[in-house]
DNA sequence: CCAATCTCAGAACTACTGAGATAG
DNA sequence: CCTATCTCAGTAATTCTGAGATTG
């Protein structure tokens, strides 16, 4: 749910093969063996263990305006729902205690917030402030660029795939 | 070698939909605007950062009988051509100097070998070693669960097409 | 002499380990 | 008393910075 009508497609109609279920199938009918070849074709988690370095690399604090951590941990928060730091953690594939430190640095940046749960008060429920939204939707913007230098060669439908891919991959 | 054919095979054939053009034409309509949502559909990159991630942490040494990083190194070189370390460092996304120190260790576990480039003599060409191979075959298998735990909510389909957009993503 | 390639040591950063505090 | 959640300090491992060696 959610993401459903989107009024404002970026390429609307003809700009760059919108890529339609033919280069897909290309794609998946491309070979299923991989075999025999030895460094021509690694797996696919070589490949994200790669661009992801490049992520890592583009996306700067100059950049971004806060490290990609935090812009990866802003993502996740919500200003009205509170989230536990635990499952924070899972989300994130952060150490608990790793994730404490991040959590100190953008709470003192005025991003997030930590409350009690008063449900059950050993729990924080983390927040994000409204300086949190906004700071997300400037790194956001920035982050564009960035996608556009490491997934310049996909078409924006294939950007959208790959994104569908990934989400699916974490378990939605 | 390795991947494709499984003959246990935990989904056969039936289980999960191995989805065809059609289940890819509906990731495509999908959406394709992020905009107004919020903490609800990260960009790809996001997304691919956190499931690196999880990359990091399932493929160990323990289990891949090497590191991480050496599993990628090796899965760039030949036995028989040799890549300059520049280039490696290209394409690994590493700073070289850090490509330094991983050829270090990766040298005196008998898995790739410099050598000199005859035609300019500032030049190391790397290869892969005999050994080298054999133990990137051993992680290969390795990998091969590691895939399954990371990737277990795709079909064999989905993971070839991500496989090529990551690739094209690349560069090829 | 200057540029390119690789190497390395020390600083800076990140992540991990295990103990401690507070609440149920 | 024991468990769960979070915090933190000390340690280990990784990456970055800048200088040095060799060759063109």
């Amino acid at each position: 749910m959610a993401l459903s009508m989107s009024p404002v497609g970026p390429s609307p109609v003809d700009t760059d093969t919108p890529v339609s279920a033919a280069t897909l199938s290309a794609l998946v009918t491309q070979s299923d063996d991989t075999a025999s070849v030895d460094a021509q074709s690694p797996g696919a988690l070589v490949l994200m263990t790669r661009l992801s370095r490049q992520v890592y690399q583009a996306a700067t604090e100059d950049i971004l305006g806060m490290s990609l951590k935090q812009f990866v941990l802003l993502n996740q928060l919500h200003e009205d729902t509170g989230v536990p730091q635990q499952q924070l953690a899972e989300y994130l594939c952060l150490g608990a205690n790793i994730l404490v430190l991040l959590l100190n640095t953008t709470e003192s940046a005025g991003w997030a917030e930590r409350r009690r749960d008063p449900a059950d008060r050993r729990r924080h429920l983390v927040h994000r402030t409204p300086a949190g939204t906004a700071a997300v939707a400037r790194a956001e913007e920035a982050m564009d660029s960035v996608e556009h230098s490491v997934l310049g060669n996909l078409s924006p439908a294939e950007r959208t795939v790959l994104r569908g891919l990934l989400a699916r991959a974490l378990g939605d």
